[in-house]
DNA sequence: ACGGATGTTGCGGGATTCCGCATAAAAATT
DNA sequence: AATTTTTATGCGGAATCCCGCAACATCCGT
């Protein structure tokens, strides 16, 4: 068994690497890897099925690393093993994990027990682990009792772009009343105001500024999942400049 | 001699007082603290004059215990050893760093050699060291050739805050007219338009939410500093609520 | 099929933002 | 001291944003 280690922390990489081999003597060869980039080159080359990977590293952060690896090998298993349990992580990585794949989400914290444990679950016995402290993120955040729908989610990030309500009605194909309509959602479930207390003009918010700061504090975005936004926002604004061959009629019968 | 050592990463916490052990012999006593509160209290208690910290903690970031430290004791020497050259952050340490104290502020990227020579030069020689990037982006930040001056960053961070123009101008004592021109400056220097390229009404920015998402991508803020930011505005919104007994007379002749 | 829940779209208006034009005051330069 | 450069402020208008009200469309369960 091959084991393949992406992190750019060296202290970390090193740490993973003994704990993979006193947890898993089956296995006989571990790669390492520094970034997300050499990580899907590795992956590639000696078709290693069995990934441990940090989360926040650059170039190219897991998440984007993971995607590629995944839709070249659906079946690698993937631990994913990070420092954080933001809910933009959380939410990035369930988002690209494939039908049926087996892998794991364990925090830098954790025990070296705990660790132990989650390699032989995942590698061995095919059994996904995932942390509670992450579990619970997911279920408030995908069980849409507290947390955001996906709809809600995607208009967040767009005026965390800095998107106008027209672009953004462009882009997701809405017309500009509904692009307001889920902001007055989102702002509801931010529990954002535009004045603060009783008084009559305190302080006053322009909430979808606000709407971006409340997000970032309650870890709902964070620096790569911005990233990752942007880059995905560039790539619209080139094809929205390009000759529109192919989506004609994708527009709202709005103006 | 005492060092103390304040870093929330157990390996990390580890390989330091490793480091610190091997790069300075006259030292006797290692402490250590994994966050910045029961930094501060070891800090104080034992009256240690040496401290190593990184800079992003919870609960209780590396800036806000070193201010605290510096305020009760300005000679300490502290050496700042973070992952992170964001803008934010050596702005922040700059902007507490108190006259004439010696300080460092080292990458964990550096090598082992680096950072025994950091150790060595700080708490021995009394010199100050500060990685290359680092300086760097010193230079950039506080020369204000490419730079921001401190009241574009303080705007920078209300907009980020989500507060309205009118709110600004209360709280930093200015019309609203001259909280529009630091903004009209902001977007200047970040560089920040409504439209796109050539194109008519492609797709079009919200300047003010633009002007957020493109500081956070350049590392001109980062969680930690709204962190910090809105911590401040709390208290100042408390001190607003409450009877203005002391400051009548603070605000401009604006309506 | 009928009521309810949810989601989209239009209209309209008050509040805010963005910003050009213009005048002082303050600071920096010469 | 005189000139230039920055900064603060006001006025006004176009474009946006925020949001209540209301009309439909879709989907679901009884």
């Amino acid at each position: 068994m091959k084991v393949l280690i992406i992190e750019d922390d060296p202290l970390h990489r090193s740490y993973l690497n003994e704990a993979v081999r006193a947890a898993l003597p089956e296995c006989d060869t571990v790669l390492e890897a520094e970034n997300g980039n050499a990580g899907e080159r590795l992956a590639r080359d000696f078709r290693s099925a069995h990934v441990v990977m940090d989360l926040q590293m650059s170039p190219r952060n897991g998440i984007e690393a993971a995607r590629t690896i995944w839709k070249e090998r659906p079946e690698t298993r993937i631990l994913f093993w990070s420092n954080y349990s933001d809910e933009a992580y959380v939410r990035g990585v369930s988002r690209i994990v494939p039908q049926g794949a087996v892998y794991g989400y364990v925090l830098k914290s954790a025990s070296d027990d705990r660790l132990r444990l989650a390699l032989r679950s995942i590698f061995i016995e095919s059994q996904c682990v995932i942390d509670r402290e992450v579990r619970g993120m997911q279920q408030k955040s995908l069980g849409n009792a507290n947390g955001f729908t996906d709809a809600e989610y995607e208009i967040l990030i767009d005026i965390a772009l800095g998107m106008t309500d027209r672009a953004i009605a462009q882009r997701r194909n809405l017309s500009v009343r509904s692009v307001q309509n889920r902001l007055q959602q989102l702002y509801e479930k931010l529990d954002v105001y535009q004045s603060i207390g009783d008084e009559a003009d305190g302080g006053r918010f322009n909430l979808r500024a606000r709407a971006v700061a409340v997000a970032f504090l309650r870890k709902l975005l964070n620096h790569s999942a911005l990233e990752r936004a942007e880059a995905d926002l560039a790539y619209w604004l080139g094809r929205q400049r390009a000759p529109a061959h192919l989506d004609a009629d994708r527009s709202p019968r709005n103006e």
